[in-house]
This record gives structure tokens, sequence and C-alpha cells, in this order.
DNA sequence: GCGGGTTGGGAAAAGGTTTTCTCAGAGGGA
DNA sequence: TCCCTCTGAGAAAACCTTTTCCCAACCCGC
């Protein structure tokens, strides 16, 4: 009876080293480095030999190794508290986009609001030598519990608000609201109202300013807007507040919701009253989180805020910070886009 | 006049290396490493000395130099294909948090459904050493556009088809609908009917068969469930189909709902035709997608797949496995639980 | 035949840490 | 005094790759 060798774990053999390119390839380390980098001078043969043998091994370099002597670990932390993920995670699937094909990985770093779990997300990354990090949130008007101002390496702030002097990349609230504005105005809408979040947000106000703006660019008259929260049970409320009183001829014909879920207690509340939508008014959201702007009835017309495409931008952002190429410190604004369903008329001819 | 110095970068100055603290506290780094370890032989004087030099300088270990060593590198892979989120994030999150306290880091790495882009990730994981990785997705009963079979590293299956042989942790369906009609039951009501999505999801099956199960069990009539699409507008369809008929003696008095949109939908028909919930009619939705389940009218009970904890104990079902500790393969399912709101009438006393 | 340039390739250091081995000195017993 | 054992600490190898420097051989022209 023998015993029986150890049961191998399940290919547990070690990944090939340079050492053993070399070795197969009858060259030293340094010759099979160079070969397989394009660096330094060899004969065309030996360079292809080298190379044949890397691929028949398999090689791949070991990152770590490779990072320890560059100074350079190719990854990125992306910080975010934003749990729910609604506006984080097309954030992050853009960095992440924006990243990989440039062989930068990117460390997922949930901290809630919770400051020791930011410290700790910090420190871990910076042990792992990142090479710069991005910085997300929910809100662009708050920080995140962590402090990330004198930290050796460059970091991006996407969504989320920015320390002075430093990047920051965030929608232009501003422009969507023009954007849904104006396009109420195209359809020959002109009682426009505007139902929107707590005022303690700065978007609601951004928001609300445009909103402003455009009527009275356009001589048309405007009330206050119509502070509440972000739910759908406000949309209803404000339904009350806008068509409850009685004479149709002071109603709205068009009302732009603040987000989504506002328009989607708007619409509700509109259809059980008896008011068409879009036929007597139209509902124009924000957010466009098309869950629910598909659901609504008719779905929704509403601003995207393009958060894929400003993940790809923060990323690019810091990865030419990382390259050591200067930015302009400041909040850039990127634009949003109108995502027209069928809940304000058909689009325009 | 004098030229003015390299403008300094912004707090470039290195790390602080072992060999600087080991220069400072006049020690080898040998001696450093083993005093800040607690390895080693020294005076505790001794000892206490590198310490303090350590900290006042504060000097921390480069992550990468370890891991080069030590063939660990105290970071997984997170893959996932479920860019929307609404599973994938809490589950992220779960695991995340599970690790970060281990000192381990995720990289996030979003596949969507692209061959190509499974691979990248993989093959950077892979030179980045990664010490294991977790694969998630949006439905449980189809793979990844990814082949994890023949790494050198553990691989944990959270919430999406596990490879045979390999670790899998999914929600337990079947018992999460036990939890729904059983509650039904409690509350005294006995024609439950069933509306689902698909019936091209595993799912589907199965929470449609702990339904049937539960019903016979207490000898209930049980009819055919209704299987169509995971949205509001089916629920509307189902309601149509369910409580159409003249006649209300053959309505349900209970709705069980394979997710919250179908729940959603199912609410709204039923108010439009005057039928009253909970009263009439009760609604169990499932997934408990708070935004959602909060928005019914009235509030939506719902089944939680507890997916955070799904994610917390696949990253620690990863590290064990990581640290060699043989697991069960196999698919384990973990317990859902049911969130009471105001859907089916009130809580039980 | 010889100096100078070129060519192909290797040796070695560097990066920061851990670990094993070695060693000098101190202390103790005979 | 001699031998042995401990004790405290350092030297060096190892992890894997990149890069700089160096060297031997070859070719060319004179």
């Amino acid at each position: 009876m023998s015993i029986d060798p150890e049961p191998a774990p399940v290919s547990a053999k070690p990944p090939v080293t340079l050492r053993e390119v070399a070795a197969a390839a009858g060259v030293s380390v340094a010759t099979a480095s160079k070969a397989l980098n394009g660096q330094g001078r060899m004969t065309a043969e030996t360079r292809e030999r080298i190379r044949e043998t890397a691929r028949l091994l398999g090689f791949r370099p070991n990152s770590l190794a490779q990072s320890l002597l560059r100074k350079r670990s190719f990854t990125v932390g992306l910080l975010t508290n934003d749990t729910y993920g609604r506006f984080s995670l097309p954030l992050m699937a853009g960095v992440s986009d924006a990243l990989v094909d440039k062989g930068v990985s990117v460390f997922l770093c949930n901290v809630e609001d919770d400051q020791r779990l930011g410290q700790l997300h910090v420190e871990a990354m910076l042990d792992k030598r990142v090479d710069g990090i991005v910085a997300t949130g929910k809100r662009i008007d708050r920080h995140l519990p962590v402090d990330l101002s004198n930290l050796r390496i460059p970091v991006v702030y996407a969504f989320t608000q920015p320390d002075p002097g430093a990047v920051g990349l965030v929608s232009d609230d501003a422009g969507g609201a023009r954007l849904a504005v104006e396009h109420f105005l195209r359809l020959g809408r002109r009682r426009i109202a505007h139902v929107s979040g707590p005022a303690s947000f700065a978007v609601v106000h951004a928001r609300a300013q445009a909103w402003r703006d455009v009527m009275r660019e356009n001589s048309l008259a405007v009330s206050e807007p119509l502070l509440g929260a972000w739910s759908e049970a406000w949309g209803h409320d404000a339904v009350e507040k806008l068509f409850g009183r009685a004479g149709r001829e002071g109603w709205p014909d068009a009302v732009f919701c603040g987000n989504d879920q506002i328009a989607r207690g708007v619409i509700d509340a509109l259809r059980e009253r008896g008011i068409r939508v879009p036929d007597d008014v139209g509902v124009i959201g924000f957010d466009n989180w098309q869950i629910v702007a598909e659901a609504t009835r008719p779905p929704l017309t509403s601003v995207d805020m393009n958060l894929s495409a400003l993940g790809r931008e923060a990323g690019l952002a810091l990865l030419s910070l990382v390259d050591g190429q200067p930015a302009a410190p400041g909040i850039r604004k990127l634009p949003c886009r109108l995502v027209v369903r069928q809940s304000c008329g058909g689009p325009p001819q």
C-alpha cells in the first residue's frame, strides 16, 4: 500500500516567469525582457525565438514586479458613497470601461457615509500604490466622508463636491433643464410649471434657475417652482397644488419635473384627474431612469445626465493627470441630453 | 537674479520605506521588519524604539513588495455583467464590505455581455495576481461570458450560474416564495394567484413551484401561474386576466408577484378597477426594491433576497478558499426574508 | 596588423519587503 | 580557563522585472 501523493490543488502550478522563458530560449533574462518589450538590440531571429518561446509557455509578466520597479501600478481607486447605485453605477462602469483598455484596473471602494470606512479604504489603496483616485457620490453638493486633499496622488471628483483647487466633473444641470424647457417651447407649450426636489439640493436651484431663465428669455410668465421631495408622492401633491384650483384657464400645459419619480407621480395624478398626457399637459422628467421612464403611461421624456460618459471622462482625466499632464483645476460641466419619449407630444418634426 | 527652483509638484515626496525607518532607528532593515511584524528576537526596548520611529515617519509597508514576496496580493476580482446594478450593487457592496476589514481590496470588472471585455478583465486581474475571483450576474441561470474554469485561483459564483464543481451562492427563491405565500395564509387569504416573469427564467419556476407546494400542503386549489414579463405593464394585463371575469366570487383574494414591478402594475390596475388593496386583495412582490416598494399605494410587502448578505458570504467563502480551506462545491442557498409593509393587511400580531 | 566603431548579448543593480542563516558576544557550568 | 548555549541583531537571498552599463567579437578602412 502506498501513500497517496499530496492531492494537487486544481492546477496549482505557479505562473511562468521571465527567467523560465529565458532559460527555455537559451538567453539571459535581460535579453528576454528586451526581446518582449521591443527594447535593446539583437538579431530579429533571436527576438522572434524568444517571443515564440514566451507565447508557447504562456508567459505573462508579473504586474506586481513591474509596478514595484516602475512606481506605477496601473490601478486606480474608485470611491463612492452611493450604495444604492442609481447614479454611481453607470458612472463606475464608465470609469472602468475607459480604463480597462489602457490596462488600468479599478478598485471599488464603498465608503457609505462612514468616516472610518473611508479612512480604511483610502489607506488600503495608498498601501497598494494606486496611481490615482476617482471620487464619486450621489449628489454634487456634498463631500465624501474622506479627506483626499493631501495625497501624493492625483484625484478627480465626479458627481461629488471637489476639494478647492481640484479637478471636478459634473453634469450641466442648467443646460439639461434648458433642453427640457426649450423642447416644450418648440412644441408650443407656454405655461410651463416646474416641480422639483428639496431646496437643500444645489441641483434643484440650478435647474429651477435655468427654467426661469428660459421662460424670461421668451417673455413668458414664471411662477414659483414647487419644491418638495424626490418622490412620487410629492408629484401627486404638486398636481393637487397646480390643478386643484377650479377653472382650467390657469392650468399649466406642461410640467418640468426635477426627477423621474416626481414625474411619475405627476403623470399618475393627472390621469386620475382625467387630465390627458400629453394632449392636455406635457411632462418631462430628469435622470432618465430607464426603468421608471419606460413604465410611466405614456413613457416619459426625460433629461439624461450622460453619467457613463461622465465616468469615462473622469477616468481619462485621471489618467492624464497620472501621466503628469497638468489639468486645469475647477469644475467642468458635461452636457446632458434629452431622451424624447411620448409624454410631451410627438417629437417635433 | 536666481533661477527658481523646480516648482515642487503637490506633495510629491515618495512614501517612506522600511530602509529609511531602519536608518532612522539605527538598525538594519531586517531588524526593522521583524520589529514591526512581531517576529524575531530583540529587546523590548529595541522593538518599541523601531515601532515609534516608524510611527513618527508615517511608514506604511509597500503592499506591492509584500505581495511579490508572499505570493498573495490581498486583492480579488469582482466580475459582473449587470450594468444596471439593481442586483449587482448590493452584492458588490457586500463583497467589498466583507473584505475591506481583512485588508483585501476588490477590483471592479464590468464585462457587460462581451466576451472580449471579459477576457480583457480576466487577464488584467491574473496579471495583477488577484488572490481569487467573485463572479456575479443578474440572473442565476446564465453564465458570464468568460471562462473561469481553469484558473490557478479560486472562484466563487454569487447570483450567477457556477461552473460544475465550483462554489456557488444564490438566494433561496423557493424559500422566499414560501415566506410570501405562508404570510398570506396566516392572514386568512385562501385564493392566492401567482403572476410572474418570463418562463425562460429558472427563478420563475422555482418560485412558482414553491407557491404550488404551499397551496397543496394546505389543500387549497391551485391554478396555473400567469407568466409574462418583468414589467408593470404585464401586472396590468394580469389583473385583466384575473379580475376581468364578471362575478367576483372567483376572484383571488391575494396575488403573489414575481417581482416588484409586476406588483406595482397589479396594485395600480386593481385601484383603477376600484378593487381595494389590501382590503379586497393582498399583494406581495419580490426583490424588495425599496424605491418601488415604498412608492406603491399602499407600500408593498415584498420578499428580500438579502443580496448584500449574499455578497458578504461570497467574499468570506472566497477568502477561506484562498487560505486553502477546502470548500464543499455546489450551490448553497441563502434564505430570503419578508419585508412587511401594508399591501397585504396589517402585519400579523 | 591595428585602431575605432558597431553589433549582439550578458551581468548586475534596482525596487521594498520578508525570512533564513550566520555570527559575535555574553553568561553559565565544570 | 574552556566549552557550550543563549541572546540580540545583521547579512544576504528571494520575489520578478527592467534598465543601465559593460564586454567580446566582428567589420571596416588604412
